[in-house]
Parts: C-alpha cells; structure tokens; sequence
DNA sequence: CTCCCATAGTGGTCGGACCACTCTCGTGGA
DNA sequence: TCCACGAGAGTGGTCCGACCACTATGGGAG
C-alpha cells in the first residue's frame, strides 16, 4: 500500500500536481527551500529526472526557482513571478490574434491609465514625465522604444494593482512591441505617439480619471486600428 | 565551429529559446510536427534528458504537445493553448492578489459582457438562458458552480474575442471559485447570484451593452467587496 | 479486398555517473 | 581573540544508456 493514487497520467504530471497542491495547501510557504531533488524524486518513487522534469514546468511557470548549488525555492509567488510567461502568448500571437490581445491592452491600459489618474503620487507623476521629456528628445528609435515601455510600466505601477500591472506588462512585452512598430513608424507614428503620451500626462496631472481613460484607450485604439487594416483585404 | 553561441545561461535554456525561435520565425508551423527527440538533441548538441526539459518548458506553457508513441507538435498556438496556464495564477494566489484578481476579472468581464449584448446571437442567448434556468432550478452547490462557470463562458465566447475568453477562464478557474465561494455561500449568495444573473440576461436579450456591462460588473464587484472585507482588520 | 497483428519507431521512465557551483566550517595566520 | 581562506560536502546541471509503453504502419492471412 504506496499510495492510493496509483496512476493518473504521466509520473511527471503527478509530481507537477503534488507539488503544487502542498503550496496551495501551504505546505511550502513562498521564498521557502524544498527538500533535494533526489529527496523529492525518492519521496514521491519517482526517478530524479522525472522530478527534474516537474521541476522544470514549475519553474517556467514561475512558482519555484532553482538556484545552481544551492536548491529549489518557492517564489514569491508575486504576480510577476507568475506571470512572467503571459510574454510567449504576445511573442507568438500572429494575425487575428494580435489585434483581440491590443483590444484587451486598450481594455486594461485605459482602465489602469484612469486609476492612475486618481491615484498617483508626486514621485511617479514626475517618473512619467521624465520619460515624456526624453521620448520627445530623442529620435533613435531603440530608445523611443525603451522609454514608451517605461512610460506605460509606470502608469500601470501607479494604479496599484500589481496583477494588472503583470499582465500589461506582458502585453507589452519587447519582441511583440518591436515587431508591431516596425511598419507602423513610418507613417509619422512618433509625432503621433509623442502627442498621445502628452495627453495622457496632461490628464495623470489633472487628476481627471475619465480624460485618462479616453486618452489611454485611444492611444492603444489607434495602433489597434491600424493593425486591424494591415490584416483586411 | 559548431555553433557561434556558445554558452548562456544553461543548455536547456537554450534548447527552450531555440525552438520558441523556429516557430516566432515561421519554420514550424502550428501543428506541425517536430523531429524526435533523439533527433533535435543531436542537432543541438545536447543530451536526450536536457531536451526533454526543454520540451517540457514549451508543453507547460502551451506552445507544444507531445503525444505518446507518435511524436510531439506544434500546437494550433490558439489564445487557449497558450493561456491555460493562467489558471495557476488564480489558483495560488492569496490575499491582497485575490482581490486584484479579481478587480482585473471585473474589468474583462463587464466588458466582455457589453460586447456579448451587441453580437450575441440567438443560439448562444438559448444557451445562456439554459444556464440560467439550471441554476435556479438546482440546490446542489457543485451543479450551481458549474453553471454558474458555464453561464459566464458562455457570455465569454459571444464576446468574439477568444483571447479575452481564454484569459477569463483561467480568472474563473473551477478551484479558484470553489475557495472563494466556499465561505461566500454562507450570506445568501445562491439567490444573489441568481438574482444577477437574471439581470445580465436580460441586458443581454434586450441588446443593451451599457446595462449589461454593469450589471457583470455590479455581480463581479458584489463578491469582490465581499472579500475585501474578508481581508481586513 | 479487408482485416488484423507483428513490428519498427516514438515518447516516457529509470538509474547511475560525473560536472559546476554554493555554502559552510574548521584551520591557520594575524 | 578574531578574521581570512581554503577544502570539503552538498546541491542543481548535464550526460549516457537502457528499457518500458504506446502508436502507427504495412504486409500477410483470411
């Protein structure tokens, strides 16, 4: 009499499972060491590259974290640990896919953006005009880039809810952003964006949450639109 | 000269980037099928078992499929493939995130539902309603949940937008509800439930996106201020 | 022509070996 | 007494080779 379970699927995906049962069950607390993966391969009779494997798709989902010489810890468990992944869905999205994730971006963004508006403090108002003021010093189209980025990370850090934040941020990841700039920036689209991210920052500075959330949805809203006719006939 | 790149990070690492790399680039398509195992080690120099977790990486996160005795594939690389590992997310997060969690899944849903009342269709308005009647008719907690996350799938997916569906569920994921509820049922939540429900389907039947959007967001925030209190002092 | 099953090929699992790295603890010197 | 440092034990990372479980295919029996 081992176990009950005696066989549900692949070894591996059992492993997969008790793992993640004792930290829902909070057996293992976040920042947590597990016991060896030898331990944990003979704990569950499994052999240890079955357990490496599990080991493995825990960590790409962000729930453990293997340091080289040292073990296996549980994350944080904070949003962005979790949702580190959400990335590969924008960076393999292509066609029709990509404009339904820009709608749900304008959805969040604008959402975030208006949260933001009622929330923010001194500090971080004065973070997001720095990269207003250097976003429109600059016409290397890398650091454009960089600081477009850095001026959304912001405002979304700002409306304090870090999951939205995560996702976003994930939406927004570098390879998808790149790839989706590279027609559109021919078509004025700085002079464009400059004056959006302007009227963003006006309404962030008037406190008005629904002059945000317009300018926001907007902002996303016009390359939404764009993409849409790229796909047309 | 084997290769130009010739260490970062760890090999299976490597192996994982690689092959997100073929299928970004267009040289795998969605369902395709991949060399073998034994075959794509080779080819990258490594050993069977550091593939195999590079394998494991991409069929955690959706991107690939291995079917036992044949081969492994590219998945169809479909909003639902790629996020179904969302539902872990919800199903380890705690306190303060749960909220946040929620308060992303209020926004998505009451937009989701307003799009649903513009494009629903008389099919799937059948099937919402169908759900709803289950749900009144029943006391059975376990057949009231299940509607209760069939009824709102089902509002999901008249959105027309498939990502935003996918990401839906994985906020709805049957563990995640089934804690929340677990204490939420206490306050006579079944007959607010069906008694918000009834209230969308009739914005969704009288084609009103305005009224549906606040009544999903009324019935999502309903439980969302519930447990915010649940939190506090 | 159809059906079935032997078989080759695939992913799944195992055990053991060795390497690379980290951390600790005891030793030696200052 | 205290500190620096180095050897060692312990850990994850990688590799190998073998075998098992399952699938698909094609040729032979009916």
């Amino acid at each position: 009499m081992d176990e009950a379970a005696p066989q549900k699927g692949t070894v591996t995906q059992r492993a997969i499972e008790e793992i993640k049962a004792m930290i829902a069950e909070g057996r293992l607390e976040p920042g947590q060491r597990l016991p060896t993966e030898r331990d944990l391969a003979a704990r569950l009779g499994i052999s240890r590259s079955s357990m490496r494997e599990a080991i493995r798709a825990l960590t790409v989902m962000g729930v453990l974290e293997a340091r080289h010489g040292s073990g296996i810890y549980v994350t944080a468990l904070e949003a962005g640990d979790l949702l580190e992944t959400f990335g590969v869905v924008a960076d393999l999205s292509r066609g029709p896919r990509l404009v339904e994730l820009l709608e749900v971006r304008r959805i969040l963004e604008s959402t975030a953006t208006a949260l933001a508006a009622a929330r923010i403090t001194e500090d971080q108002l004065a973070a997001v005009e720095k990269h207003v003021a250097a976003m429109n010093a600059t016409d290397d189209p890398e650091e454009i880039l960089a600081h477009d980025l850095a001026f959304h990370r912001e405002i979304a850090a700002a409306a304090g809810n870090e999951t939205m934040a995560a996702i976003l941020e994930g939406l927004s990841s570098r390879t998808f952003r790149a790839r989706v700039w590279r027609g559109y920036q021919e078509e004025g689209a700085f002079a464009r964006t400059r004056r959006e991210h302007a009227a963003i920052h006006r309404a962030l500075t008037a406190r008005d949450p629904e002059a945000a959330r317009a300018a926001a949805a907007a902002h996303v809203g016009e390359v939404e639109e764009w993409l849409r006719t790229q796909l047309g006939p």
